[in-house]
DNA sequence: ATTGTGGATACTGTATACAATCTGCGGCGG
DNA sequence: CCGCCGCAGATTGTATACAGTATCCACAAT
């Protein structure tokens, strides 16, 4: 046949992406982003409306966010965006110190050359974010933190630590710490440094020292709410 | 008045139980349990039949438990049990090392006597299991790890540590790996010791070296199979 | 014999209909 | 004025109906 091959490499030919999933990429994002506040109520009938589809898909993307502990369901009363107690957002800054230590120190030790740059990369996108913009930089900081966690090339790490991320971000709208801390920036160089020169203990501390300054910032923040 | 206070102590007076929580239950318990293999398939009508309910509760459960890990959906062609390759049973033990370790480490320090009491019990259950149910050890063997969790009094690690035991429980199906390994009863009595004893560092150390034992087994079988 | 094609079947994905529960308000009685 | 009852509206929970897609097998063409 004299027809050129088709070229095949990296398109994915419009594949019949399932509404329930884009309705869960967006609430999860909605909710990420701070655009809804703890507390609030999400009403099947309005979401459907304001989307365009029925309410099955939405039902369906509500209870995956409800599994992941970004929503809170109670029987008959409709879904609500989860309100982290103190003790709540303590014990998942204890655990976090836990898993990022552990992410940062298998980074060190396997990330890959695409790994490195992908991590001098995220890093690079969120020095360069403009301060105030606070839902750029949030997203950004996640992302750096998801390249180390992609370092580790470890799956059920990036599952849980992947849950903890959601978690810290609902306590960060919470409390609306962002990440201003003037020691953030040298702690993620710190991280990323140790990382690069595959230094497993250097990044595991450096990773659960940043862990816990910010716990401290936040939950010193949720204690003057209260 | 004269008549009698009801007394509502401990009774839940049979509160509207959600089909879809009993289906998510039910088909939790049978994945656990094995009685699904690993690659098999739940067609939501045939399910619907045999459990009497309509497809819609049968597929928010299938939801939540494709969210827990525990079953994986492919587009159009329904949900199958999960198969773990040994790369990811690999990745669940050297992140349940970390956290076992430290839901062992918070228990020892933290832990209530109502929680001690439920450690030794647990343990005492579980070694008074008969040999050759596997169905029951496993059970015990969960409950045990989960009263572990339990004692950390941490309720992200609780979370966690539950999807990790999870993704445990079908790689020890899958090998068909069982709690019969001739050290395990003496690991989990250094584990009980040492957190009773209220030894953060010697509970941490005897819960990671168990994690390290088992996974070596299991890693091992499922290299045989291969 | 093998490969490709067509259609029939079964199943998942989405929408809609029906049932049950919760919520808020108005009226009635104390 | 306060409290309680009860109804009406709205919302969630479940069931069913409809649409789109994959799978399988028969059968024809090479």
């Amino acid at each position: 046949m004299s027809l050129p091959a088709l070229n095949l490499s990296g398109l994915s030919f419009a594949r019949p992406t399932l509404v329930r999933d884009g309705v869960y990429d967006h609430l999860r994002r909605v909710v990420l982003d701070g655009d809804l506040l703890p507390g609030e109520r999400l009403g099947e009938v309005e979401l459907g409306e304001k989307l365009g589809v029925s309410r099955t898909p939405i039902r369906e993307a509500l209870m995956r966010l409800v599994q992941d502990g970004l929503l809170v369901a109670e029987a008959n009363k409709g879904v609500r965006v989860r309100t982290m107690t103190a003790a709540e957002a303590r014990d998942a800054y204890v655990v976090r110190e836990e898993l990022d230590g552990l992410a940062a120190a298998l980074a060190a030790a396997q990330h890959t050359p695409a790994d490195a740059d992908a991590l001098r990369t995220a890093l690079h996108d969120l020095n360069a974010s403009p301060d105030g913009e606070y839902r750029t930089q949030t997203r950004l900081d996640l992302a750096f933190h998801r390249a180390i966690t992609q370092g580790a090339r470890n799956g059920a790490l990036s599952d849980l630590a992947r849950d903890l991320e959601q978690r810290v971000a609902l306590i960060k709208h919470q409390t609306r710490t962002y990440n201003a801390h003037p020691e953030t920036a040298a702690q993620h160089a710190a991280i990323l440094k140790a990382i690069l020169a595959r230094d497993a203990d250097q990044a595991r501390a450096a990773a659960r020292l940043h862990v816990r300054t910010f716990a401290a910032l936040v939950m010193h923040n949720l204690g003057e709410l209260a």
